[in-house]
DNA sequence: AAATTAGACAACCGCTTCTGG
DNA sequence: ACCAGAAGCGGTTGTCTAATT
């Protein structure tokens, strides 16, 4: 087809974001909301691709990102999910508020996985790996009794790095691992999001808006994101649009705020 | 103390899906 | 119905940091 790049690569910087690109992004956003990616660098100064900033915006950048570790109930209804879904972790990510799909996913692939696979359950499958040897039966997701999966020392998040982290790691910890036990959007612990947010947008009235403070509660969810009911009742919606959760919540802002506008 | 290894996560790549003409 | 462009998605890779030797 000779379909055409995302960006013309020349000219076009890759790797990791700076702060003061985080800063243009973020400005630009708050000024024009999220339209036609492809754009955004131009129009925002950046030598990035359209791509890379959507990107930078939903995984890292967005005001309504949870930082931290999942939580119990969020491991334990990424993996149901996953049972149901599979592999889809947009459509996973869209079940956690606050959750971006790369997190998940790569939360998965480093801690969960191993986690299964060590309890004797098929990562893939949802199956005990003994049964695996069987013929196929059919892809019954789910039958496992995942409450073991949080039991003590294991949602504490056991990798060599960060299960202990929550009673032993210092405070002011990396950017990454310092965000062990919290679930709360929590910048301080990240310092480019932490500059980058009480630099613009704490500082700026136009950014008027509750970052996390989408109310469930009329729903009958609790913000807190140790409330038992939460995953339960994320399952009972499963047939919620995608967007109920993702960038829709800026959809909803005042518009003069975040002007969406929808698809150029 | 330096080198090596491993883990975690950010970012990229390429394919698929969606949307408007 | 078809096509092209744009966005979205999932897999993979790269980079950074902490732990270990």
């Amino acid at each position: 087809m000779g379909r055409q790049p995302c960006c013309d690569k020349l000219g076009v910087k890759k790797g990791p974001w700076t702060a003061e690109e985080d800063k243009k992004l973020v400005n630009f956003i708050l000024s024009h909301g999220q339209c036609c990616w492809r754009a955004v660098p131009k129009l925002a100064g950046l030598r990035r691709c359209g791509k890379s900033c959507r990107l930078r915006w939903t995984n890292y950048l967005r005001p309504d990102l949870k930082r931290g570790l999942l939580n119990e109930d969020e491991e334990k209804l990424v993996i149901d999910l996953h049972a149901r879904l599979g592999n889809r972790w947009s459509k996973i990510a869209a079940r956690l508020p606050g959750r971006t799909d790369n997190e998940i996913k790569n939360h998965w692939n480093t801690y969960i996985k191993k986690k299964l696979i060590k309890m004797g359950i098929d990562p893939v499958t949802h199956q005990p790996l003994s049964k695996q040897e069987s013929p196929r039966e059919s892809r019954v997701p789910c039958p496992t009794n995942y409450d073991q999966l949080v039991l003590p020392g294991i949602c504490g998040h056991a990798s060599s790095r960060t299960d202990n982290s929550s009673t032993t790691t210092p405070a002011g910890n990396s950017s990454v691992d310092g965000r062990a036990g919290s679930s709360e959007p929590n910048n301080d612990d990240d310092p480019p999001a932490s500059f980058i947010w009480s630099d613009i947008f704490l500082d700026d009235s136009s950014w008027n808006f509750q970052a996390t403070g989408e109310d469930y509660s009329e729903l009958g969810v609790s913000n807190s994101s140790s409330d038992d009911s939460i995953s339960t009742w994320f399952l009972d919606c499963e047939d919620l649009g995608d967007e109920f959760f993702g960038l829709s919540c800026f959809s909803d802002m005042d518009s003069s705020i975040l002007d969406l506008g929808g698809k150029h």
